[in-house]
DNA sequence: GTTTCAATAGGGCATATGCCCTATTTTAGA
DNA sequence: TCTAAAATAGGGCATATGCCCTATTGAAAC
């Protein structure tokens, strides 16, 4: 089965290049290409006989945000790959968010491009290393901005951070004495110490300041 | 230079296979492997000397998303890949969350993975095609369906709400009492019924509940 | 070889907590 | 408007917890 691909750059030599670079996979034939977002539409509208398109983002008219958008909006399943030369948090978040199903730089060699329009038509996404990392860092950012005040790295000692293992699932002190098979009392002991080290005086406090320092 | 790799998973058999796929590569050398994740972090605070991990999910005492957790807290600069079988919204989600750097199912072969790794090290992430999609999906839409499992969508009243916030600061019940402007036994009237509705029965279990379930 | 320290075990006591009970007022929905 | 739910207030009781005390053992440090 052929892939059927379209390319969209308002930049007519790397559209001359991706097509001579594409032209080495037999898999691979070019439906059309484009110069800007526009344009990609109205020929999208002739000749829906696309599987892929591979859409840079810098364009005139209708940029490839703009057109991502609209391509998805018209043809949910046909993949958009992002190709460009942008890797910033802004451009990555908004292409995601207009449907694209990948986003390689341009850098991007001719193998590994094949091999992202392959993955992508079987269900997948692929993006360029560095932009991963960045969609992961925004996946977190929303929800933890917290990113470690570590006061001086308490030094708890292995007995110690059993203890508040198990403290941290909310047993009793009890309980945590069968487990570990020690005496309750040996527990409460620890837990002073652990307090004292923690500068802590409850359970609660003793785990979420452990477990802010990493201790569990 | 060296790739100094530690390999964490409760299966002998995986870590064996993953040892032998690895020896392949001259520049990856095994700092050490640990079978969950309280064993990793002892390890780990005797021997720093790792650049990067292997991390399965499903452990035994402390699974894979805590033991990233408590990985980066401790070593912000270690790299943590989840190598593992699951791919469901929630598991990879909550290894972002956690921060890892990548995500690759356990299919992966020797090449890719050796590729991912030393990609990763690079400043980069790399996940599996399919983990990708997953991922930019989670990006589309990061509030609207289910951040956790939320067994039955528990509902607390916004009363209900606000005392285990001060719940959740480990004062106790008296303080709360004082902090909300009613008396001493109201608030533990409204704990009983927190606990009732989360199915629990201690401060530190609705606490980690509701946590888990967003409710603070 | 002595000292220091972590881990163990024990006890006492005041307060906090979890769980049972009733009851009034306020709010919101049918 | 009437009613159901939520918020409020109160009490009793067994257990858990936080914090004070001492003491033995084994292992590491000096």
């Amino acid at each position: 089965m052929s892939i059927r691909t379209a390319i969209i750059d308002d930049n007519h030599f790397l559209i001359k290049s991706l097509q001579e670079k594409l032209s080495l996979f037999p898999d691979i034939t070019i439906s059309f290409t484009a110069n800007d977002g526009l344009q990609c539409m109205d020929k999208l509208n002739q000749d829906p006989q696309v599987d892929l398109m591979l859409m840079d983002l810098e364009m005139p008219v209708k940029n490839g945000i703009e057109a991502t958008a609209a391509v998805k909006q018209r043809c949910p399943d046909l993949k958009v790959i992002i190709l460009t030369v942008f890797d910033d948090d802004e451009n990555i978040f908004n292409a995601i968010q207009a449907g694209a199903d990948g986003y390689l730089l341009k850098e991007t060699g001719a193998h590994e491009l094949h091999n992202a329009m392959v993955q992508t038509l079987n269900g997948g996404a692929i993006m360029t290393p560095s932009i991963a990392l960045k969609a992961l860092n925004l996946l977190r950012s929303p929800l933890a901005p917290t990113v470690a005040h570590m006061e001086e790295s308490v030094q708890l000692s292995n007995r110690e951070v059993e203890v508040l293992e198990q403290l941290s699932t909310g047993i009793p002190y009890t309980a945590i004495a069968e487990k570990l098979f020690i005496s309750p009392f040996t527990v409460r002991k620890h837990i002073e110490n652990i307090y004292k080290k923690l500068q802590v005086n409850s359970k609660v406090m003793a785990i979420e300041k452990a477990k802010r320092n990493g201790l569990i």
